[in-house]
DNA sequence: CATCAATTATGACTGTAGTCATCTTTAGTC
DNA sequence: GACTAAAGATGACTACAGTCATAATTGATG
């Protein structure tokens, strides 16, 4: 065999790994994640329980390919929003604004998404996490250097409080009673708030 | 037996339900949470399985009792607080940071804490939550009254971006390596930063 | 003290996640 | 094609959380 072509092996290696995670997100889906078992994903895959295993140390892995996924798309969509030119403070809250829809989608999967995300288990998760820091310090740093945003501050910190409002404000809306409010405006509401400032004034102009 | 004593049934459920929190407590401490089974806290506290079930419907809920505890220790300390007139911006400010050394106190056990409040399997979790709710609101509101903060901006909203960035900042703090930073010197630099912007100013002043 | 209803305690049992020694399949070699 | 080593699959097994029918304890009442 040569090495450019995929062996018969790697390519069941793939099919099985394949089979099992769209088996699951479907029994997710239809019956909700708490109430779907390892051995009903099994079953439904035709694979036996160690082999499952095998590809995810534990149930919640199949989140981390989720997580993948979303960056994935993610990247595509602000690579393509710079390749427009520097954006402004508004281009880029927006855009990252969208990518709440990802929760919108399923806010079931979204809910336990966002709780395996915070309980740090995923194995590819430090990877998934670096790949969305990068995406969003990028941006603001891009943003102090137009002035739209406080130079005087270390980016990295700017990115985390602007992070923890945003992943707050998605948790909340994943808890909140139906109908949900309209994510996409309270988070513009609260990003925009932030920026601005809830107060006082610094001491210092920036 | 009079209504005003406590019957030895009421006593003996009291001491148990102790006992169990007291050995539970322990444990955690010395083996960490996730390697301390239920088995063992039973074995420990001389009861049957079904008796810890009887208390606490599951493992986790032993830490709404912590929250209780906390929520209990920081209701004092407002008041205490408010007791000496309105507060400064500052001074509420503090107030809040230091409630963050229930945590610097056993790091591991907060880190529990933490996970198991995101994940609101609490039972007295509402209750809990809504008094920690009050405290912050009430101060918000007296901050709003004596133009420390926007008072064109909804208490509720105010709160929760503030409350977003300290528990973030709790949990950051919670997983950072070995030394961790100073928990309370950052929340008082992320916290004031967001009071007073991080970037734009708002179109019409306060 | 005997009886009873209500409360609390008990531990055998169930369901599920995750492990591991063993078996099967595959790609490469002669 | 036969042989081999390594990759991958398997399912019986373990460990733990949580349940539930039953037993024991308690306080009240005659």
């Amino acid at each position: 065999m040569t090495e450019l072509e995929v062996s018969r092996r790697e390519r069941k290696k793939e099919e099985t790994k394949e089979r099992i995670l769209r088996v699951s997100f479907e029994l997710f889906r239809k019956h909700g994640v708490e109430a779907t078992t390892v051995d009903q994903i099994c079953e439904a895959a035709d694979v036996a329980k160690g082999t499952f295993f095998n590809y995810f140390p534990h149930k919640e892995e199949l989140f981390g390919y989720l997580g993948e996924v979303w960056v994935d798309e993610a990247e595509r969509r602000v690579a393509e929003a710079l390749d427009q030119g520097p954006p402004t403070w508004e281009q880029a809250r927006d855009t990252f604004i969208e990518f709440a829809g990802y929760y919108e989608e399923d806010r079931n999967l979204g809910k336990y998404m966002a709780q395996e995300w915070n309980r740090g288990r995923f194995d590819p998760a430090d990877e998934v996490c670096r790949r969305w820091d990068a995406l969003g310090k990028q941006v603001i740093v891009l943003l102090q250097s137009r002035g739209e945003l406080r130079a005087d501050v270390d980016p990295a910190l700017i990115h985390r409080i602007l992070g923890d409002v945003y992943h707050d404000t998605i948790v909340m809306w994943l808890e909140s009673p139906e109908p949900p409010f309209p994510l996409q405006d309270e988070l513009r509401r609260r990003l925009t708030l932030v920026v601005e400032g809830l107060g006082r004034k610094p001491k210092e102009g920036r």
